[in-house]
DNA sequence: GATTTAATGTGTTGTAAGTACATATTTGCT
DNA sequence: AGCAAATATGTACTTACAACACATTAAATC
């Protein structure tokens, strides 16, 4: 272990090895779902003393033997046992205080999940979700993480079609603008959230109605694959003057 | 050392200090300059013999006794002299075969500093600016790195007065169209660029002129200050339907 | 079966922003 | 004086966005 990044080699070598392995990597999860109209998160309540009745995100130490992107993955695939699940990078944070019993650095991912879908073992694990909106204190700085995650999601469901994992597959405009309401924290006019949606070539008529609805039913629409996309559109906008707005 | 992120205790207490404590934790920084109408980006000659005659960017390992949001400034103070830059974490990279000599995850920074101004010891280290668009590759992941700022800067620029970092104080309309010219990489609508730029609140009419310049002058501006923002708007928008373009 | 209720499913119109494009003006240079 | 190379500004067309109204459908109730 001679050099390292891109300090001078003479430089490196007064180094000893523990001066600079002291510093632990985390990943914590900011796991989104959604449930009755309203924006969720799964937390665990916390096993650290310093932090008791408080809750926290799902996170990991980062093995010695695994990409960092394949923690948060695990991370998942073992709390909620759901392995196809979109995952995004938001931001590192690494103040030296920000964990009690030592310097550790953690990566945080936000993930979007159908809540139905999975099978959580919410029974023997002291995990539940909150209500994103009700949560004011988190441990560890992870309302500021929780805070930073959910900023970028709403930046994010703007541009990508990443909300229908929130989703069942089959779901109304309605559940879908309910939803984009939920994150987004405003109203929106069903008039043109309609047209807004229908020409982002993202959905799929089902020719399918609702069930089981005590009011007339809508029709259903599931999301367009990556590859099913732009089939329909005529060209690709080539490059040109890019706005700056 | 007991209890670390959220693993249970009886899981941690099997593992022992070295198990986890065996990344370390790097930043890399991207210092965008802007030259002749060309992106630059100041990089080092690698020292490591896998990445021989390869160029890689400004980096350091974390200290244990700094926050990692300090570390890339010191690194630019360290390089470049310059103590009052721009900078801003794009993303962690850390996949287990990315760093020869060991595991190293890296925080990437991009900076955005005016060339012009600093004083680098260009000299004694092997540090140059290079055309960003004539970069193929780098030592380490560092193309990818590369790749992802970039992308950033780009989506960066477009809605947050940032682009002044990359030059003098005083510059003139054409001089501030080129460098979006050169970030971009696309060509834009003079009359056009300067409409979308005279809305945007971010320049102060300086009331000078371009001198020693072959041609009429121009018109001379600066970057309206944070604090200075908003005087001269009309009302605050106020909580709406957001768009979801 | 007629009425009420609570949704769905369009359409129109005004405004703001984006795009393409043309002409007159100012300075330095020869 | 005339040319070269920019600055500076305006207009018409088109597309996106925001505010808003009405007819339709199915289930529940009377």
């Amino acid at each position: 272990m001679a050099k390292l990044a891109n300090l001078k080699t003479a430089e490196i070598e007064k180094i000893s090895h523990l001066d600079y392995f002291n510093i632990a990597v985390s990943v914590d999860c900011v796991i989104f779902g959604y449930e009755n109209k309203e924006l969720k998160v799964l937390l665990i309540k916390s096993d650290l003393e310093e932090f008791t009745g408080l809750w926290s995100l799902l996170g990991d130490l980062v093995r010695t033997d695994e990409d960092i992107e394949s923690a948060p993955y695990r991370v998942l695939k073992e709390r909620t046992g759901m392995d196809d699940v979109y995952l995004d990078q938001v931001h590192t944070f690494g103040n030296i205080g920000r964990h009690p019993s030592g310097r550790v650095i953690t990566i945080a991912y936000y993930s979007l999940i159908d809540i139905k879908h999975h099978k959580l073992k919410l029974t023997h694990n002291e995990l539940h979700w909150h209500k994103v909106n009700e949560i004011k204190k988190l441990a560890f700085d992870h309302k500021k993480i929780l805070d930073r995650s959910l900023e970028r999601l709403r930046e994010q469901v703007m541009e990508h079609p990443i909300i229908f994992n929130l989703l069942p597959e089959k779901f109304s405009l309605r559940e879908l603008q309910d939803l984009y309401q939920a994150i987004l924290g405003v109203g929106l006019d069903r008039r043109n959230f309609r047209k807004k949606i229908a020409h982002k070539d993202w959905l799929i008529d089902l020719d399918e109605m609702e069930e089981d609805v005590p009011h007339r039913p809508g029709k259903l629409y599931k999301a367009k694959s990556q590859t099913q996309k732009k089939q329909t559109k005529k060209k690709t906008s080539q490059p040109e003057a890019r706005s700056l707005a």
